[in-house]
DNA sequence: AGGATATACTACAAAGCATAGTAAATCGTT
DNA sequence: AACGATTTACTATGCTTTGTAGTATATCCT
């Protein structure tokens, strides 16, 4: 499966923000608010807060598609963007990617940071609990 | 507090090497196993296995000092170089700091993630409602 | 003081990102 | 079919991080 490529991870950001740079995020989720968007739209959006040039966008967009996190769709002379993955799945991914490779140096330190940092309610617990006997299930057959 | 710094993130790598370049990584593993080194000792070890100046282990581990992940002990004219975190602090920082941020965007998809994807096997399962059970009691007093 | 060794300083190349100018293609209109 | 506007393609520059290492300077021991 031809995935999208990821460069340097910035940790200290948040979600998208860790694999991308920050015209780059700041695009992704102008793209992905619009579902379809064309370079002089999203141009468009970036210039009421900044100056910036509509080939800048379109350097950056173009560079998107080239790392297949966008797609290009002719439309009359010009491309249409749209994400590949939604921001969930594109999320997610990187979660997975991320994820992977601590378990070998934490092992089950892992385990403990997560229910240690990562639950804070009942409701979170109750809800983990329940994810862990659907797992639980899942296995059995 | 001062925090080591971090530049680039590389989801694809495992573990220490996700937030170092490789050289720095290879270095970081070795100061670790040996506790305190001096430049000369890490390099005649990397030099076992390729050819590399002694001024480049010695430019790399002054610069992992500069980012606060190593510190440097005089000792007579040479510097001991010291990790300041242990390995499993150092990747238990860089895990909760991958984490936060991902929550915002994942919400409850990191909880079902996490269960669907790191926990494989009915004991990590098991061990893992035993930290629920642990974490419901500390919540409780 | 002299020689060995260590560090400090400087430099350069490659990669990734932000930035944008200029050239070329394309489309609608006249 | 030619013109002008819009869009893309190509090219370039600057900054930052990392790997690489040379040269200059400091330091220590004898």
């Amino acid at each position: 499966m031809k995935r999208f490529k990821l460069g340097s991870f910035r940790p200290s950001e948040s979600g998208v923000r860790k694999m991308l740079g920050d015209l780059e995020a700041d695009i992704m989720e102008l793209v992905w608010e619009k579902d379809l968007a064309s370079v002089r739209e999203i141009h468009g959006i970036l210039e009421r807060d900044r100056e910036i040039a509509y080939t800048t966008v379109m350097t950056v967009m173009s560079r998107l598609a080239e790392k297949n996190i966008l797609f290009q769709e002719r439309n009359g002379k010009q491309y249409l963007y749209k994400a590949l993955l939604s921001k969930e799945e594109f999320n997610q991914t990187m979660f997975a990617s991320v994820f992977n490779g601590f378990q070998e140096d934490l092992g089950k330190q892992a385990l403990s940071f997560f229910v240690e940092n990562i639950t804070e309610d009942t409701a979170t617990l109750d809800e983990l609990e329940r994810l862990i006997q659907q797992k639980r299930r899942q296995i059995e057959e």
